[in-house]
DNA sequence: GTGAAAGCGCTAACAA
DNA sequence: TTGTTAGCGCTTTCAC
């Protein structure tokens, strides 16, 4: 029903990589009905003395032409005169067979097109090599490396990925995940919208870590949320700022809460003083939005709960008049793409958020593989700050005079 | 092996939504071996006159535990009263069973908590619901959308979509494809890195739709290129810019082709003369490159041939005291994210990425559903112009004169 | 409309 | 090391 003209498989690859290939038997040869060709499971009782058993209309050969050209172990194994157990381990066991039986049976299967079938292996393993990865909005930045630290790392383990959009709505993870709940061996959650509750009747179904979230019972890995706030107050605090304004995100935000305490401890060890504006969308508008706030009682060093507020914020104050890095430091958080595309090009702590997906994909699948079910602290995966052009010495105080030449109130 | 603490599935579900579930049997209660609780398949046969066939050591009962606390259409129909086969059709062909037992299945099947094993039902029918999407590297903003479209799409059908990042290798994209292929039951192209007969190749195997790309006898849609660059180049022959020059692509792409194709196309019709600087690594670092080969003869309008060589130009450019739009306007292509995030806000040509994914999928699944296998001409999707602030009108030529206050050398 | 039973292709005891 | 055989859970003729 799929393709149609499969037959054979790879079997007539024109210059492909099975140069082989053309000189085994053509596909078409062995199509037709091989009446001997399994004796193994479900014989028919030939000498019963049922003649309720016997297949009806059918007196001698089943007739029934096998369902397609792709090969089986069954081909495979009578091809090279062996079981199709032999054959069977020789592509999920090697090294329980004899190498020279294995070679041969090899090469058999390589010439007929054999290749093993997912489906069927897993319905007796249950072991389907698929993993599943959440993410609430492709389209978000933070996002693309984590998912392709996801994939190197399945890659790697022979897992491939699905991929579970939640479009940022609750209904469609759910739907989604559903759908492959079933046939994933185990889950990646890369920011969930769902409820810590909800995540734990899932994390019962299937072995999962979540990414930058800490839900109690689920191992998780998560960023060095306060050493990244804290080289972000530090190096303000280097360049003579002080007080920092921190550009809050969400209210609901795991990692923002995190931040604000990092920050909070950092600026008594660092004797900065700091001061918490939101909360705030996590967006451009959200940046915006803090920007105006920001204006009423500025300060010279602001740090934004990600790039995206940073980046909002920059347009704004820019649009107004102040001059960044001159009037204002801004530091960002993330590192995303953009960051280094806006004008001036922010500096930003960066997450590694590659090695954050490798990382949830080593537990998950140490998980798999049978290892302690549950438990240990966060995995933390360090971070830390790129400096480009939005961060610059504070600018000097005249003491008694009023803010300079920029557009930026005095305070 | 995977959760270990399945038992029952969602049956003993806290406040879950089979707030029903909890009345049912306790799924531990039928875990147990039951002897005739499968009169189906494989039946030994007990009266034939076949010792051999005898299943040795197993005298009366199997006393093989159900694998798992996971229901079974076994269990189901035995719990209903009715054949394993009618459980089956409940779900799978609602309508061929009498309402008032389907009714009574459903019921009993809720309270069990069973659900249907998708890769039992993929073994028999070959149908997985799956879909594979391949993309060169989802870090690209390009894909993003495309990537939303797929899943939005497949989502509505039923089907669930596997990733497959090929990492800009062919290596890479051709094994993943291979891991992904005898799962799925089509392939979204979403620009491959594939030669074209490979492509040829898979398409063998399994439907295919390519986004962005034609390939022979493969079903495509594409973006309406020769319109993109034909508003872009009228916008700017609008606002008197003449010449025009073009950022080319990379030589290899097919959509840098087709821009240029339509970009003289237009020129002809709009009497705007067009030059063409390239080819250029379709990335910032492209877009640098081309601005340094455009200083040499600067033209006041500048088309790149996406948002990425757009925005590397325009920095450079600025970076070398080029003001922009005044002294230059130039326009994207895309319209990525980030094309509203660098100043000045980039004037750019939105390609209708999420359409384009849609699209895809509900071509591949009119193909998999069974219509005509392959043909007909690409599907062509419309594009718009977005302006921002990357434009403006052309400088007045002082004749004679040399090029104005900035850093843009005479021509 | 419902039931019986034969597979789908593979793995996994167990026996040899 | 290899072969035999009973499933994995579902769909699907074929009978009734």
């Amino acid at each position: 029903m799929t393709g149609g003209t499969t037959a054979g498989g790879g079997a007539t690859d024109p210059a492909g990589p099975h140069p082989e290939a053309r000189t085994g038997p053509h596909p078409e040869a062995r199509t037709g009905p091989h009446p001997e060709a399994r004796t193994g499971p479900h014989p028919v009782p030939e000498t019963g003395a049922h003649p309720v058993a016997e297949t009806g209309p059918h007196p001698v050969a089943p007739e029934r032409p096998r369902r397609r050209g792709v090969p089986t172990i069954y081909d495979v194994a009578q091809a090279a005169g062996v079981a199709p157990s032999t054959v069977s381990r020789t592509f999920s066991r090697p090294g329980r067979v004899n190498s020279e039986t294995a070679a041969r049976i090899r090469q058999v299967a390589a010439e007929l097109g054999y290749r093993t079938n997912p489906m069927a292996r897993a319905l007796s393993t249950t072991h389907t090599s698929l993993l599943a990865l959440v993410v609430p909005d492709i389209t978000n930045p933070v996002f693309f490396e984590i998912i392709n630290g996801v994939q190197d790392e399945a890659a790697e383990a022979g897992y491939t990925v699905v991929l579970v959009d939640s479009r940022e709505s609750d209904r469609q993870e759910r739907e989604a995940l559903e759908r492959a709940l079933p046939i994933v061996e185990g889950i990646v959650l890369g920011t969930s919208r769902m409820s810590d509750a909800s995540i734990r009747m899932i994390a019962k179904q299937r072995p999962m870590v979540a990414i930058n979230r800490a839900v109690r019972e689920i191992p998780s890995v998560v960023p060095d949320n306060s050493r990244g706030v804290r080289r972000a107050l530090e190096h303000l605090g280097e360049l003579g700022h002080d007080p920092v304004t921190y550009l809050a995100g969400p209210e609901a935000s795991w990692a923002d809460g995190m931040r604000w305490r990092g920050l909070r401890e950092a600026s008594l060890e660092l004797a900065v003083h700091v001061r918490r504006l939101g909360p705030l969308a996590p967006t451009v508008a959200g940046g915006v939005a803090g920007a105006k706030a920001w204006l009423q009682s500025p300060t010279t060093g602001v740090i934004g709960y990600n790039d995206l507020v940073a980046i909002g914020f920059l347009r704004y104050v820019t649009s107004r008049g102040v001059r960044v890095p001159e009037d204002v430091s801004v530091v960002g958080y993330d590192n995303i793409f953009a960051a280094d595309l806006v004008t001036p090009p922010l500096t930003t702590v960066a997450t590694p958020r590659r090695a954050l997906g490798a990382a949830a994909v080593r537990n998950l699948l140490a998980q798999i593989k049978g290892a302690h079910p549950r438990g240990g602290p966060p995995v933390i995966v360090p971070v830390k700050l790129v400096e480009r052009q939005s961060t610059g010495p504070a600018p000097v105080r005249v003491p008694g005079a009023a803010a300079s030449s920029s557009g930026l109130p005095a305070r």
